[in-house]
DNA sequence: ACGCTAGTACGGTAACCATCGTAGTACGGC
DNA sequence: GCCGTACTACGATGGTTACCGTACTAGCGT
């Protein structure tokens, strides 16, 4: 066992042990870049469960791991489920203003592409 | 051949092309993201031999590659030598301050790795 | 105690990627 | 025409990754 919350610890990057290749890894997956996106959205602590992705739940808890390890998110647990939050804060002293840009730059993609899919519907 | 400046093409990605997770792919590799950076600095059509890497001739052929594929610059010969330019002008219609927001990412982090790196000098 | 739900751990697979060396092509200068 | 420089193509290799299925653990409610 280890500290306060809950017996199962969970391996966090410290702030200064982040590295932007490894933030940018992370978001270059389509799959971690809509948690992400998720995440950001609702503005709150999400379980994994919240998230309806188009892979198996142990490819959903690889995908958690790698934004964990990479620093993206902060993952306690909170009873049977884990609780999910952007490092909002972290990235923000580290690299100003980078996770708003991505995230911009991610809704900007998805506008696009519902575009060219409604004229294709056409 | 194919049209104007040289008899060899190369294949680019078109504006509307460019995704953002390759984008950020090619920036997720240290070898590549300080391709970037010295071509940010530097604010003209650099060869491919003006980078002093630490990879091999065909290795760095390979991250070039992966750079234009991924439309992050933009490769035209130039007799026995190849210009390349970073497609700010793309980049930036598509996702606005991205590249700006990543560099000065990496200008951040190189910045405390050399204060930690003289702190260890002593 | 039992079962339900949430998530993990493990083992495997196929694809991908960074890397190299060697051999080759394109171009410019002599 | 020949040589050097710049870069490419190809093939190999070892490491990483994305994905899955199955079996497991942790906590909650009854």
């Amino acid at each position: 066992m280890t500290t306060a919350t809950s017996p199962r610890a969970l391996e966090h990057p410290t702030r200064d042990q982040i590295r932007l290749e490894a933030v940018l890894h992370a978001l270059a997956d389509p799959v971690r870049l809509r948690i992400v996106r998720d995440m950001a959205r609702e503005r709150a602590e999400l379980s994994c469960s919240y998230f309806d992705l188009p892979v198996t739940k142990s490819t959903t808890t690889h995908h958690f791991r790698v934004l964990r390890e990479g620093g993206v998110i902060r993952q306690t647990y909170r009873g049977t489920a884990k609780l999910n939050a952007l490092r909002e804060d972290d990235l923000e002293a580290l690299f100003p203003g980078l996770l708003v840009t991505v995230l911009a730059a991610a809704d900007a993609q998805a506008t696009r592409e519902d575009a060219a899919g409604a004229r294709a519907d056409r």
